[in-house]
DNA sequence: ACCTCGATGTCGGCT
DNA sequence: AGCCGACGTCGAGGT
């Protein structure tokens, strides 16, 4: 599992260990230690010297953590070209991808460890309360929206962006339905809007659109949005709520 | 550096580690091995047993990293409470927060390694190429977007959101600028669109009011939306380019 | 390759 | 504490 581990390694051995795992062999390579970071791309960036710590992915992707935070310090998502070289008694990581164009270049001042886990297999990972599981609960079961809603059509596209559902209701009236999985911002209701109007434009003047934006809560400034809008807003929840799995544990 | 580092530890003696330096330390600890990983919370998650590389930084966030890819398999972005208790013979690790309310919870299976390292300064970050800095400077350089422009405001707040930059152009009619520090997309148009109309309902009647979309570059069906909103494009680079840099390398 | 959108988004800033 | 919007967003899925 420990495939290699260097502790205080110099500059020469730390470049020939980055170079021999760096995609080559199927391993997670760390680096720990004194380290000063530039990143040249989208953005520029330049971190001090100070102690991070570096992974770099079988896949290419690598980031450089610090002490704070989920999100690295920085990070390359996909490289085209990883190299290490030992220059003027320091180890220099260069990182680079085209498309974006971007580069991530580490200067190695005082390493104290640098190791290859074999971190490797591709285990099984499911996920459950993803908007697109919301989307096919509702398409099958449209009268938790609402009692005598008939679905059209999923992922409708219009001018402006694909429509979550796309329904009738009782009345034989169109409605446009937003789904989002966490409370509902402002910007859900005027994505909403956005498409409410677009279906206006391809039905005959004077057709009522009818927009409702299902979520499981709605900020108090987008209610207000919502109302001046005339947009309706329908409490739904991604997940089944603990009452509902007690009730209906086959179900799900 | 490297403050305590161990080797296949057993379920009691990991457990003791992670009780140790969570938190407690400023340390940045990490275990790497088998595990399984269940996620409770905003959505749910389970991970089937496989090797991960855990990482808990000293402010109590956690994450849980698989072969690919810079985004963790699991995350907790701040815990309230991290523990971890020898149950079966197996060390296993929760990680809980409130509000909102969710849980990881690590199952170690077989453990290779896990050590606790001294990552904890904070060091000097900089990064140039934010919305941030662009806005500042077109508004102190107004005439990179167009000649004869002054700015009015900046983060100016309407109904539906703040406008980057408020402006009155050469012949006297108020101008919303949307700054992108990236490619513009259909939603950066409609963002601009919304504040224009916000503008417009506040200035008397027929009072003209052009929208600007400034960005380093659009997506083609932004394009066509914006002409047929009848705003306007203008290209505008968040870093300068390397012939900038070059014809005036002392200003950056 | 471009584009769009979801995300357990995360993170920072402001009210 | 809630809300909003940027992000070097990342990553997946469609065209």
């Amino acid at each position: 599992m420990i495939r290699e581990q260097l502790l205080d390694p110099g500059a020469a051995e730390l470049a020939g260990f980055l170079n021999r795992h760096a995609r080559a062999c199927a391993c997670l390579v760390q680096v720990a230690g004194q380290m000063e970071v530039t990143y040249q791309g989208r953005a520029a960036s330049t971190a001090e010297a100070g102690a991070y710590l570096l992974i770099l992915k079988a896949d290419g992707s690598l980031q450089i953590h610090h002490p704070k935070g989920v999100k690295p310090m920085n990070w390359q998502p996909k490289t085209d070209t990883v190299t290490a070289a030992a220059q003027d008694g320091f180890c220099v990581l260069t990182a680079s991808r085209k498309n974006p164009a971007e580069t991530v270049q580490v200067v190695m001042l005082e390493i104290q460890l640098a190791q290859a886990l074999e971190i490797t297999d591709e285990a099984g990972f499911v996920i459950a309360g993803t908007e697109a599981q919301l989307q096919a609960t509702l398409a099958r079961q449209p009268e938790l929206i609402e009692p005598g809603l008939t679905v059209l059509d999923l992922e409708l596209l219009t001018d402006v962006g694909g429509i979550d559902l796309y329904a009738k209701d009782a009345k034989g009236q169109y409605v446009v339905v937003e789904l989002k999985r966490a409370k509902a911002t402002q910007e859900a209701v005027h994505q909403l809007s956005r498409y409410v109007d677009a279906v206006r434009e391809h039905l005959p003047k004077r057709a009522k659109v009818r927009g409702i934006l299902a979520a499981p809560a709605i900020s108090l400034p987008a209610a207000m949005t919502l109302e001046r809008l005339n947009l309706e807003f329908k409490e739904i929840h991604a997940l089944p709520t603990a009452q509902e799995q007690a009730a209906q544990p086959n179900l799900f």
